[in-house]
DNA sequence: TTCGATTCACTACGATTGTAGTTGCGCAAT
DNA sequence: ATTGCGCAACTACAATCGTAGTGAATCGAA
């Protein structure tokens, strides 16, 4: 029940199925490929580790082999993961780190109005 | 010569490094104690696995005892692990990021006028 | 019905991390 | 000289992570 910690080779095999669920694991293993090159059964084990954390479910498909869905949602670990990371390099004070991301990332003017639009709207609320 | 990577522990380290160096090890160790409750030996490893990687350098005080000190700044550090991040959670887009700690960010007024105005500054540049 | 491909469950193994313990050494106070 | 203490170096050890290999079961094709 509380999300899980996820890895950087777990997150990546997360990201795959947030996009598009269920798969089983070979077919996610092909998708992979091009940008890990990771053999299936690394693939497998991620898979496996991420259903005992908790975060993918299983099923079967029509064919009977296993499918794996996310069991947590993008967003939550969108949310465990920043607070962590804002707590280990910022002390968890959330200025800093927004004035450190809004000096160095590249931001058009269009971003720029709608970020300012949305710190207006954090504050209406 | 390139910006180590820091762990989670050894940050709280470097933290207290960054803010006041040149220290000995038994300094530090009673420094963090109320934060950490670490054993000195803890602290000394720590910091042996640091000038290790490079992040601090050492010296010996007036009295031969050795002393530690940062030796990247906390901005490089920052700079990189921040990258890291946004690469691992938001696929290296920095406005989703952004997006999501204005979000959630509790911020004051005050603040919300200095973020703007920082983002106004980031395309001036 | 036997063989090869697919799937699964286990096992492997070195690196990093968190958190220390052990041993040896030199100096200062008995 | 002995003893105790702070410091330094080395060792320990389980958990997590990255990246697979092995072996067994199954299923469909030849």
């Amino acid at each position: 029940m509380p999300i899980p910690d996820i890895s950087e080779s777990e997150w990546t095999v997360m990201e795959a199925l947030w996009e598009s669920a269920p798969q089983t694991a070979s077919e996610l293993t092909r998708l992979l490929r091009p940008k890990t090159k990771w053999a299936e059964n690394t693939v497998r084990t991620l898979l496996t580790r991420l259903v005992e954390k908790g975060a993918l479910k299983t099923d079967e498909n029509a064919g009977g082999t296993r499918v794996f869905l996310p069991a947590v949602t993008r967003e939550a670990c969108v949310g465990v993961e920043s607070e962590s990371f804002m707590q280990r390099i910022f002390r968890g004070a959330s200025k800093p780190l927004l004035v450190h991301f809004a000096q160095n990332a590249q931001l058009t003017p269009d971003e720029v109005r709608e970020l300012k639009r949305l710190l207006d709207q954090s504050l209406k609320k």
